[in-house]
DNA sequence: GGTCATGTTGACTA
DNA sequence: TTAGTCAACATGAC
């Protein structure tokens, strides 16, 4: 499922469920998900405990004691904490189980996501990954400067987690959407104040998806995410809205409300 | 059976 | 360097 609100959503059920618990076996269902050998996740994660989480993008970060578990959750990823590991959900690939016998699993369908280790958070979001400031956390600035000589059409650019992290393909049209903006205008074409609306509508858009759990199905009318579908109609206006294709994936906007 | 899907990556071209 | 296009990955839903 995860774009950015779900995976903050995957963070706190985690902060909820799986912090300060010996984890006393790893069981490994499915190899194909791991992007870090099955022994080195084993000696990092055994007889340890999670520390704390942070987000970044689309990836969760779990701090151990000495070195971070990331995953991330390709498209259909998700995260269960079961009494028992007899409970673990189907398309579970990988449990983690503690010492009390319940157990936290990751489940992929797709295995798009992937689990990894790494010794140090910025190696491997700025380096490895390369991947642009949190497009929650980000401070204007940092927006702008993540903006500098770049060019690329609204949508690909709010897709690129090199500029931005964590927007993916139906937030970036809603980002699109609050903010009136044509999905195929340049980055390069924007004047200051409307650089400014896109921020603050990346914000205000995420900061509705938290709080909403990322449940789509949930979410209120005025928004551009229950209408995102074939024939399907502005909120604001009620015209047709138009499909495009953009880097392979299909953004739905308003032909009349976006200039 | 065909098409589509909340994601990422690598190859290739311009 | 930056962008755009395409294919690949694996599986379920309609």
């Amino acid at each position: 499922m995860p774009e950015l609100p779900e995976v903050e959503t995957y963070k706190n059920y985690f902060d909820q469920t799986s912090l300060n618990q010996e984890i006393k076996d790893i069981i490994i269902k499915d190899n194909r998900i791991l992007n870090v050998d099955e022994l080195i996740l084993k000696d990092k994660v055994l007889n340890n405990s999670f520390i704390s989480t942070t987000r970044h993008g689309k990836y969760l970060f779990v701090q151990m004691k000495d070195a971070y578990l990331i995953f991330h959750f390709g498209m259909t990823g998700d995260l269960e904490y079961v009494e028992d590991i007899k409970y673990a959900p189907k398309f579970t690939k990988v449990i983690f189980s503690f010492n009390n016998n319940h157990a936290l699993c990751y489940i992929s369908i797709r295995m798009f996501g992937w689990i990894d280790i790494a010794d140090n958070m910025e190696d491997f979001t700025k380096k490895k990954m390369k991947l642009g400031p949190d497009a929650y956390k980000m401070t204007f600035d940092e927006f702008i400067i993540a903006l500098k000589r770049r060019s690329a059409n609204l949508k690909s650019l709010l897709l690129n987690q090199e500029v931005i992290a964590g927007v993916g393909n139906i937030y970036s049209d809603e980002i699109l959407f609050q903010s009136r903006l044509d999905p195929n205008r340049t980055i390069d074409t924007l004047n200051e104040k409307e650089l400014k609306l896109l921020f603050d509508c990346i914000k205000t858009v995420f900061e509705y998806g938290i709080k909403m759990k990322g449940e789509l199905d949930t979410y209120s009318g005025k928004y551009l995410i229950p209408h995102r579908k074939k024939n399907g109609t502005c909120p604001n206006c009620d015209s047709l809205l138009r499909l495009i294709e953009v880097t392979g994936r299909r953004g739905y906007y308003c032909p009349k409300c976006q200039k």
